[in-house]
DNA sequence: AGCACGCCGACT
DNA sequence: GTCGGCGTGCTC
């Protein structure tokens, strides 16, 4: 025995978020690799549990002197890759989280460890006669007695769990224990949750069954005939259909089984959630650019130099065909693939398009599986029965064995950014891959993140454009009508002249519109006019929104809600309304300023029931309205042929935005949402309403001039020292009781100032705060902030002092009730 | 975090 | 002597 292994060990602590090693027993030693999940013995009480080991090494005098032995190995081969193993560190350090949080993301897990304690004779009551115990009993508790008595009826062994009816129970088995009167030993069993087809067939060494059971003068029920007459017509069958099928109990199959007629064979079950959505299966030929990108990377594919791609090309321009065709390639070389997509459920049509496509080896992966189903598809994956992935952003860690592709598809989109721990951006995970594993990573979108566009210019990736879209048609024109003129004209109406007459006359012509509006409900406040107070929830820094259907008021972070007050609760007049735009007052008003029009609403209020979304989507493409109306949802790939009007409410809305993202955002979703009229042969028109008609933002997306616009903006978030020029961290420290909280971030403050200072740091510009966050107040919890900024300031340093502070030493520096969340570039600072 | 264990005070 | 409660310190 002289080898050793570095484990990281399976515990929701930081506490315990570090490398422990454990000497490997010799019958191990052959077996067991980096990447193998085994069990180890851990604690006072050398509970069982679930390692990961991470390195293994010789035994020197540099290790721990107190190493304990592996006791098992979990599974037959090593879960985690080398290369998986090392993007663990990588992110764990990047984003200032626990091993634990990127083994999760990485591993969904499929197996469980159940463990407990077990109740053993101790000393004094072993070896001895029964009189002897008898003697021994008799002195004691009630309730000792009876655990002496189970004990000794369950066979000298008794689970813990098993023994009922007395109070504080662990704490007397450890009296019990010190006395010696019993044992408590830890034992564990391993719960698979794969599931199992289980296939029956007839055994293969008969060659004629009823000749078999004649000769062999086998008795059989009538059930039994049954299955072997069954079984007969059907070569094999799993065993759940041929129960349903017969109406025959399991029971009746074994015995066959155990007669040597018939033999099971088990298969791996993929819980494979299916999409509804069909597509028709057209055959397309690339044009002139799109081909021009995909044999350039195509011929890239095996360069060892070779730098990811950005793609950028214009909404419809066919990107989802090009992705296809490199895929199809890299399959002939023997590679796999990997399409990651913003949010599955919002992109049915293009998960239908490949599967049409390349058929079962087509696998999806998103946030909304159970962590079973998670695990299934990750199973299928590395059998390389699933050969691409379609999935949102933790499709990333998908285990191919020999992956050579991942495509980011609108790779602009927020959703890439993790919320959760691990909060890693799925951009910077895969440029890990590309660079580390030689990975083609390629980035596509119509409006490119100016973060990432900043990148090309620096040449970290290549770009590809492609300019035209795919059916040659132009891009809608897009028309602004400055509401402030509608205003003096003396329309105080939501919708300007413009956009209602372009609606109708779509309408009238039979064709369809679409309309975008980025907020839901009715109203997104309520006001009293007399004395001017606002609906808020009382759980969160946020004012309510008006539903109008149950005549309620909602608050959209935590989910409270009241009905609608019939008179201001401050005083008591009648004058309080509810104000401002949602989608369901749109729905409202294009009813009654068009009588007859036909609208459906798509937001988060009608989409969440499972299925809801497709149901829309397919009910407007088969015409059975004349309008959509829909929150950021519509912005998402949608393709229909009929749609030639789009309208954009308030393009204010997004600009206004405190955040200083939102330019961005505001020219990214001009950009998607016009992009979804004119998709076909008909010409498109895009009607946007806003009172800032001078905004680069707004003008730069009229003209589709991405390069204006990044022009403009790059200028901006230099002299501001914004991303891409800036890393920042942001800190929220949040908890029920806004006083605490205060005095705890306070202190954080002060350490990390305390430790920067022992650096030589004078200066701390590049701490921003301690602040109330903008929203100062979820769910009853008050948040307070500070920013870095990376600036003036060596990141690793500080990112070190943060984690020794927030993490290392979190029990000295804060207080037990208390949220600590550390965001490495957030998406959003509320 | 989760666990083992030790110490204290209340109660038979 | 027993029982329950709580605080503490450690995890290869």
């Amino acid at each position: 025995m002289n080898r050793y292994a570095e484990i990281i060990v399976k515990n929701n602590s930081i506490h315990t978020d570090t490398v422990y090693s454990y000497k490997i027993p010799d019958h191990l030693e052959d077996i067991l690799k980096p990447g193998h999940r085994v069990l180890v013995p851990f604690g006072r009480g050398n509970k069982p549990v679930e390692g990961y080991i991470f390195r293994i090494g010789r035994i020197t005098n540099e290790c721990p002197d107190n190493m304990k032995d592996i006791v098992d190995v979990l599974d037959e081969n090593p879960i985690f890759s080398e290369n998986q193993l090392e993007l663990i560190k990588w992110m764990r350090n990047r984003y200032l989280c626990t091993y634990m949080d990127c083994i999760n993301v990485m591993h969904p897990k499929g197996i469980n460890i159940k463990n407990y304690r077990v109740v053993y004779p101790g000393e004094k009551i072993s070896r001895i006669s029964d009189a002897e115990i008898y003697e021994i009993i008799k002195n004691l508790s009630e309730n000792e007695k009876k655990v002496i008595e189970s004990l000794l009826n369950g066979k000298e062994r008794i689970e813990e769990n098993k023994i009922r009816g007395i109070e504080n129970l662990t704490e007397l088995l450890y009296r019990m224990k010190n006395k010696g009167l019993i044992q408590l030993k830890w034992e564990y069993k391993s719960r698979k949750n794969e599931k199992k087809l289980c296939i029956v067939s007839i055994s293969d060494e008969i060659e004629n069954i009823d000749i078999y059971i004649e000769k062999n003068k086998i008795r059989l029920g009538k059930r039994q005939k049954d299955i072997i007459e069954f079984l007969k017509l059907n070569d094999s069958s799993e065993i759940n259909d041929i129960m349903e099928i017969l109406k025959v109990s399991s029971r009746s199959i074994k015995s066959l089984s155990e007669k040597g007629l018939v033999k099971f064979r088990y298969e791996d079950y993929y819980r494979r959630p299916d999409s509804v959505y069909q597509s028709d299966r057209k055959k397309i030929v690339l044009n002139e650019e799109q081909k021009y990108v995909s044999e350039t990377i195509k011929n890239e594919m095996f360069d060892e130099g070779k730098k990811p791609y950005m793609i950028h090309g214009v909404t419809g321009s066919g990107k989802t065909e090009v992705y296809m065709d490199i895929i199809e390639y890299a399959l002939s070389q023997g590679l796999d693939s990997i399409l990651l997509v913003p949010e599955i459920s919002l992109t049915p049509q293009t998960v239908a398009r490949i599967k049409n496509r390349f058929g079962d080896i087509v696998g999806v992966f998103h946030s909304q599986l159970s962590e079973g189903e998670k695990h299934d598809v990750f199973k299928s994956v590395e059998n390389g029965d699933t050969r691409i992935l379609i999935g949102a952003r933790s499709a990333i860690f998908a285990p191919f064995k020999s992956l050579g592709l991942v495509i980011i598809d609108e790779f602009h989109e927020s959703s890439y950014k993790s919320e959760k721990n691990p909060k890693f951006s799925t951009i910077e995970v895969a440029r890990f891959m590309a660079y580390k594993w030689k990975i083609t990573l390629i980035m596509g979108s119509a409006t490119p993140s100016v973060e990432e566009y900043y990148r090309t210019e620096n040449g970290e990736y290549k770009l590809l454009e492609i300019k035209k879209r795919a059916n040659e048609k132009p891009l809608p024109k897009i028309e602004t009508v400055d509401m402030r003129e509608e205003l003096e004209y003396g329309n105080k109406s939501i919708f300007s002249r413009k956009m209602i007459k372009e609606i109708r006359n779509a309408y009238e012509k039979g064709e369809q519109s679409i309309v975008f509006l980025n907020r839901r409900g009715y109203a997104n406040f309520v006001s009293c006019r007399s004395c001017g107070y606002v609906a808020k929830c009382p759980n969160c820094d946020i004012s309510l929104t008006y539903h109008k259907g149950i005549n309620s008021i909602r608050c959209h972070y935590c989910g409270y809600e009241i009905k609608m007050p019939a008179e201001c609760p401050e005083c008591k007049s009648p004058y309080i309304k509810p104000f401002g735009t949602g989608t369901q007052r749109i729905e409202e008003e294009l009813q009654n300023l068009i009588p007859g029009i036909k609208v459906l609403r798509m937001d988060k209020d009608t989409t969440s029931k499972k299925g809801a979304f497709d149901d829309i989507l397919k009910r407007f493409s088969k015409k059975e309205a004349d309008v959509l109306v829909g929150t950021q949802m519509i912005t998402k790939g949608l393709d229909f042929d009929n749609v030639t009007v789009v309208g954009i409410v308030s393009a204010d809305m997004m600009l206004n935005f405190p955040d200083f993202r939102s330019f961005e955002t505001t020219f990214q979703i001009i950009t998607q949402v016009a992009g979804r009229a004119g998709r076909a042969q008909k010409d498109g028109k895009v009607i946007l309403q806003t009172y800032n008609t001078e905004h680069y933002a707004i003008k730069n997306a009229m003209d589709y001039d991405f390069e204006s616009f990044y022009r403009n903006e790059i200028k901006i978030r230099k002299a501001f020292e914004y991303a891409p020029f800036n890393n920042m961290i942001s800190v929220v420290i949040s908890g029920e009781n806004e006083g605490i909280v205060k005095r705890n971030i306070h202190s954080m403050y002060n350490s990390i100032v305390y430790l920067l200072k022992e650096r030589g740091y004078t200066d701390f510009e590049f701490m921003l705060g301690p602040n109330p966050c903008p929203i100062s107040k979820i769910n009853r919890n008050y948040r307070w902030q500070i920013l870095f900024r990376d600036e003036g300031v060596e990141i690793n340093l500080l990112k070190g002092i943060i984690r020794y502070v927030c993490i290392t030493k979190r029990d000295s520096v804060f207080d037990k009730n208390i949220n600590i969340s550390i965001d490495i570039n957030p998406n959003s600072i509320l």
